[in-house]
DNA sequence: CCGGCAATTGACCGGTCGACCAGTTAATTA
DNA sequence: TAATTAACTGGTCGACCGGTCAATTGCCGG
C-alpha cells in the first residue's frame, strides 16, 4: 500500500516552488490561484501559506529563485566561453542565444517582472554584466574591437537583440520574409560583428 | 446647474476605451476590474458591459484600437523618413526609438500581448514591416547596404534593441557603466550602421 | 519513550469579482 | 405624437479568491 510520503520541508518547499515557477511564468502572477497551485505540487493550499506566507511572497520566492538560477547558468556560460578577443564576444552572444532557445520560461519569467517594475531582477545580472563589459573592455584595449562604443552598452545590444526576439517570437513570426531561429541569429552576427570591428 | 451630459455612445465608447487602455497597459488585464474601469471613465460598470459585452472583449478592442494607431503613426513616420538609402535607414531607427521614448505605454501593451500569446500584434505591422523591408532592399541593390543580410531582419534587429531597451529600463538601469537614451541609441546607431555598411 | 514543535490538513471566512437583469430615460422613426 | 429602439442605472447573484484557524500527524532531541 502506498505509504503517505515521509515529511520533507525541504522536497516540499521545492515542490510547490517548482509548480509555481511553471504556473506563473505560463500565465502570469495575478491569473493564477494559489488552488492550481496547490493541486498542481500535490499539497494543500494551507500549506504553501504555511512555507511562504502569501501568494506574493511566493511569486517573490520563484522570481528569486529562477533569477539565481539564470545567473548561475549564466557565469558557468561566460566563464566556459574564456578565448580571449573577438571570438569571446561571437562565443558569448551564442551561448546567450541557446540558453534563450532552450529556457523559453526565463524570457517570460523577466517580461512579468519588467511589467510589475519589479527591479529585482537587475541584482541577478547586473555583475554578471559588469564582468562582460570588463572582457569587452580589455578586446578595445588590445585593438580587437573598435573603443568607441560604451562595453556595456555592447552587451545590451545583443542581450535586447536575442531576448525580444524570443520574447515576440510569435508577433514577428507573421512578418514576411522572416527567417528561423538560426537565419536571423546568423544575420544578426554578422552585423554585430562586423559594426564592432576596428575602425579603419 | 450642470445638465446630465447629452447621450453620446460613440464618445462613450472612446472614454471607456480610453480609460481601459491606460488601466490594462499599467496593470495588466488580469489586475485591472470592471469597477475600476467604470469609475475611471465615469461610467457606469453596467454601461460597459452593455457597449463591449464582457472584460475580455473590451481588452480585445483595447488592443486592437491601440495596435491600430501604432501602425498608423509608424506608417506616417516610415512615409516621412523618405530619404533613400542608408539615411533612410539611420532615419527609421531614430524615429522608432524616439516613438517608443514619447509612448511608453506602447511598449508595455506589446509585452502584454506576446506573455497572453496573442498573435494578433503581428496583423498590425505585418505590412508596415513589409514596406520597410521593401526599401531596406532597394538599398542594398543600390549597394548603399551590404547586400547579404535578410532585410526583414534588419528590421527585426534595430527594432529589438529598440524595443526591448525601453521594456527592460528599469532591469538595466542597474547595470554597471549603461548610458542614458542618447547615449545608448549614438552607441547602437554606431554599430548597427556600421555593420551594414557594404563589404570591402 | 515522551514532550514539544514543525509539517500538514480540511473546513471556513469575509470580500470581491464578472456578469446579469429589471427598470428608466432619452433619442429616433413612422 | 405614439411606438420602437438603444443608452444607461442600480441592485443583486453565484462563484471564487486569498487568507485564517483549530485540530491532527509525524519527527526528533532530551
Amino acid at each position: 500500500m502506498s505509504q503517505p510520503a515521509a515529511r520533507d520541508p525541504d522536497l516540499t518547499r521545492a515542490r510547490i516552488l517548482e509548480a509555481a515557477l511553471d504556473l506563473f511564468v505560463e500565465q502570469g502572477p495575478a491569473a493564477v490561484t494559489m488552488r492550481e497551485i496547490a493541486a498542481a505540487s500535490g499539497v494543500t493550499k494551507s500549506l504553501i501559506h504555511h512555507h511562504f506566507g502569501s501568494k506574493e511572497a511566493l511569486w517573490s520566492a520563484v522570481k528569486e529563485d529562477g533569477f539565481l538560477r539564470y545567473a548561475q547558468g549564466q557565469r558557468a556560460d561566460l566563464e566556459a566561453a574564456s578565448a580571449p578577443g573577438s571570438e569571446l564576444l561571437e562565443n558569448s552572444v551564442l551561448r546567450y542565444f541557446r540558453f534563450l532557445q532552450q529556457h523559453p520560461g526565463v524570457v517570460r519569467m523577466f517580461a512579468w517582472a519588467h511589467l510589475e517594475k519589479d527591479d529585482s531582477c537587475g541584482e541577478a545580472d547586473a555583475a554578471l554584466v559588469g564582468l562582460g563589459a570588463q572582457r569587452i573592455r580589455e578586446a578595445q584595449q588590445a585593438g580587437v574591437l573598435r573603443d568607441d562604443i560604451n562595453p556595456t552598452h555592447v552587451v545590451t545590444i545583443f542581450v535586447n537583440a536575442c531576448t525580444y526576439w524570443f520574447e515576440a517570437r510569435a508577433h514577428h513570426a507573421q512578418w514576411p520574409g522572416i527567417g528561423s531561429d538560426e537565419e536571423f541569429l546568423e544575420d544578426f552576427l554578422k552585423v554585430f560583428m562586423a559594426g564592432l570591428a576596428p575602425r579603419p
